[in-house]
DNA sequence: CTAAATGCAAACTATTTGCAACGAT
DNA sequence: ATCGTTGCAAATAGTTTGCATTTAG
């Protein structure tokens, strides 16, 4: 592991956030001013690729790296917001069900986040 | 509805694919051959708005429309090959463990298709 | 000394936008 | 006559690539 892809792999584990690539980008540049975002780009990918960490995809929104810790996402379907839930693990159930053997799953649960519901809210009112 | 709404609705509703903007313009423009793709994505965009259609988003691909009938998504890992499953509704039990009112749920089960298999495979045995 | 990683710029893909012309009410 | 839709071109966002240079083992 190079200094970025370490660096770079305790930013994205070491959080309960989901970060887009510019935002690892920015919080790297703290620590080494000169990196490039094109570097933080093939690193992440290379953790991807690696199976170290996760890849989250939301319609409309860039890309943001995870933890691997089990868990799921709760996404804003207005803003795109993500918060993390553990939902029961459906591993065991969906093996049964399709009898497949898959590598893993993904689940999204769509809701409405407090600010966007306030701002729902509003847009009645007027 | 315009005519290319319509017409757009029903390629996508109408066929058990799943369809990217590039080969919904494909098909359209054999009907209309003067069409061009920010129609295409404008119509789909607003369909999409409206609740009409599923926007399919994978990591690494454009994204994908799919009607609304309820269903989940075998993912490709590799190639990123979508097909169709049906595992069990998971509403009921997300409700009573959320407790959150959602609007609903995105579910997606990541595996090698054949085809991707196969090269796997071979990649073993050189 | 070598191989891999980086910085940098340019390229690329998917998608959106602004605007003038068009078409349907 | 008006307003939304279309065609078109240009712009943008996100991401990848090629290549010369640097860095680490």
């Amino acid at each position: 592991m190079t200094k970025y892809e370490r660096e770079i792999y305790h930013i994205i584990t070491g959080s309960v956030k989901h970060l887009t690539v510019e935002q690892i980008y920015m919080e790297i540049k703290n620590k080494y001013p000169k990196v490039v975002l094109a570097t933080v780009y093939n690193n992440v990918n290379k953790l991807w690729k690696a199976g170290l960490i996760r890849k989250v995809s939301v319609e409309n929104m860039p890309d943001r790296y995870d933890r691997l810790t089990r868990h799921d996402h709760l996404v804003c379907q207005r803003c795109g917001r993500l918060a993390d839930i553990s939902f029961e693990d459906l591993t065991v159930s969906l093996r049964r069900q399709l009898g497949e053997d898959f590598l893993s799953y993904d689940l999204k649960v769509f809701y409405l986040c407090p600010d966007c519901r306030k701002q729902e809210k509003n847009k009645d009112n007027i």
